[in-house]
DNA sequence: ATTACAAATCGTAATATTGCGATATATAAA
DNA sequence: TTTATATATCGCAATATTACGATTTGTAAT
């Protein structure tokens, strides 16, 4: 096996796993982070910065990428990514409404 | 490979990560959610509701234990499992901040 | 068009995760 | 103590993830 059963849960938990697996990996946090910290939002240093191979990080920039949280573009020969705020924003409510909801009905 | 490189990240990158790990599969979600439905904090049908086989359940019960969200007690021969509330709200505002720090920075 | 460089993709090896049947362990009742 | 039932653990097979070297693709400058 090794497969996950999703026809077993409705739509939101695997949304919710789904995006839950792409934050599942600290490169991806620290990706994330970094990021995040540039003003002007800096692509590939993230080699440097991490310490893990340029396949590697394109490899997790290729998994943040497929929940639509990153934006990339150009500047002169230099991929430039930022983070999809309106994305991030989306995605914090569902964080945030699940964590409540949990937290108001459990014991 | 299939290992990951831990050393390269800061603990609370780690920390998030085995967080987000836990939440990262639909079943653990529907498990989750299920047990704060309960009025009492109830145990073992999640095979029923899930369609899961028993051992497998179990083992997912015991990755939520592992990052401390589950207290366990016996109520006759049912082990009535719930979530630890304070540990929740750790969680919570573990996740909180990471959204909102990243949130204000970006772009 | 050629060159230089950055980032993506391919191929592959190592390890992790998922799922389940079978079995062991734990608890309560008889 | 034996029995019944619930949950945990073991062992294993199938698939997924992680990592990286090698290669390809894409962009800008010459």
């Amino acid at each position: 096996m090794g497969v996950t059963k999703s026809e077993l849960f409705n739509p939101q938990q695997n949304e919710m796993a789904q995006i839950a697996k792409v934050l599942a990996h600290p490169a991806r946090v620290a990706i994330l982070q970094y990021i995040s910290r540039q003003d002007a939002c800096i692509c590939g240093d993230l080699v440097e910065e991490t310490g893990l191979a340029q396949a590697t990080i394109s490899q997790h920039l290729s998994e943040i990428k497929k929940i639509g949280l990153l934006k990339g573009n150009f500047q002169g020969k230099n991929l430039c990514y930022c983070i999809d705020k309106e994305r991030w924003e989306a995605i914090h409510d569902l964080f945030e409404s699940f964590f409540t909801r949990i937290g108001q009905q459990c014991c």
